[in-house]
DNA sequence: CTGAACTTTCACGTGAACGGCAAGGTTGCG
DNA sequence: CGCAACCTTGCCGTTCACGTGAAAGTTCAG
C-alpha cells in the first residue's frame, strides 16, 4: 500500500503561472498583475524565483471579476466593494478550520450568508433595471408590429396616428 | 375668441437648454456636449445665440443612452452601433411621412422592427449572462444555509465536508 | 440697459484600465 | 551549461469618458 504509481495523486490541482491562468479566464497576464495592484486577489504562492502561482479558486474568482467586468458593467472600484465581501469569506473560510467552537462556525457562515445575499441584491438590481430597458423597447416593438397589421388589414386606410417612435 | 390667457396652448413641449435636459436625465452638460460630439445625438433646434435646445425626444434618448451606458454597461461606442438602429429609424420616420406609398410606409415599419429586435436580443443576451451569475451566487447561497441547518440540527456533529465555498 | 447666470468653442487635465517596453531574473528542456 | 521562453518590477504611453478652466457671447429679470 505504499503509493508507487501516480506521481501525484491527482488530486492537488495544478498551480497556474500568470498566462495561463489568465488565458484560461480571457484574461491578460497585465490584467491580472493589475487587479492584483488593485487589491482584488493574491495568487495563492509564488514560485522560487517569485513567479506568482495560481490555484483554482484564484481562477475562480479571476472569472468572477471578469462576470463583474463584463457581463455586469461594475468598475473594477465597484468590484472590489463586493469583493471585500469574499474577502471577509476567505478569512472566514481560515477562521472556520481554526475553530472548533461551533458558535463561532455558526457566526461565520451567517457572515458568509449576509455577503452572499448582499451581492445577489446588487446583481438582482441590474438585472431589474436591464429588464426594464427590454421591457420598454420590447413595448415599442408590438406597437410598430401592431401598425403593421393594421396596415397590411385594411389595405387602403389613411393616416392613424403614428405613435410608436 | 383671441387667445388671451395660455402663454402657450399647453401641448408645445417646451425645449430645454443643456443643463435642464442635462439634469432632467441625470447627467452633466459636458457628457450632452460629448455625447453630440461622439455623433449619438443632436439637438432639436439652436436659440437665435447658438443654445443647444433639446425636446421631449431628445431627451428621451438621452435617457436611452444612459440607460445603455449605466444599466447595461456598454460602452459609448456599442451605444453609438445601437444608436445607429434609432438613426435610421429617425430617417424611416421622416421617410414615413414623405410617402404615401403603402407599400414603402410597409418596409420602413418592417426594417424599424428589425432594428428594435435586435436591439432586444443584444439586451437580452446581457440579462441573461447577468442572472446566471445570479444563480451561481445563488447556489453557493443555498449550499451555505444548508451547512447552517446541519450545523443547527445535530449541534455536535464534526466536520463534513466544507463545500461551499 | 445692466448685471447675473447661462451658454458657446477650444483646449488642456484627469482617473480608470490597461498596453508595451526595458532591464534583468527564472524555468526547464537538451 | 546553454538558451529560448517565460517571469519580475518599474515606468511611460494610450484610450475612454468625461472635468475644468478660459475667453467670449447670450438671455432675461429688473
Amino acid at each position: 500500500m505504499t503509493e508507487t504509481k501516480e506521481p501525484v495523486p491527482a488530486a492537488e490541482a495544478r498551480l497556474l503561472r500568470i498566462q495561463e491562468a489568465a488565458a484560461e479566464v480571457g484574461l491578460t497576464a497585465r490584467s491580472v498583475r493589475y487587479y492584483e495592484e488593485l487589491g482584488l486577489l493574491r495568487p495563492a504562492a509564488r514560485s522560487v524565483g517569485d513567479y506568482r502561482l495560481y490555484d483554482s479558486t484564484d481562477v475562480e474568482r479571476l472569472r468572477f471579476i471578469k462576470g463583474l467586468r463584463d457581463d455586469a458593467g461594475f468598475s473594477l472600484a465597484e468590484v472590489a466593494q463586493l469583493l471585500e465581501d469574499e474577502e471577509a469569506r476567505e478569512r472566514g473560510h481560515e477562521a472556520y478550520h481554526a475553530t472548533t467552537d461551533p458558535g463561532e462556525r455558526l457566526q461565520i457562515l451567517r457572515d458568509r450568508v449576509a455577503s452572499y445575499e448582499h451581492q445577489i441584491e446588487m446583481l438582482r438590481t441590474k438585472v431589474g433595471r436591464l429588464q426594464a430597458m427590454v421591457d420598454e423597447t420590447e413595448g415599442r416593438l408590438a406597437r410598430t408590429k401592431a401598425k403593421i397589421a393594421a396596415s397590411t388589414g385594411e389595405m387602403a386606410g389613411p393616416n392613424e396616428g403614428e405613435r410608436a417612435q
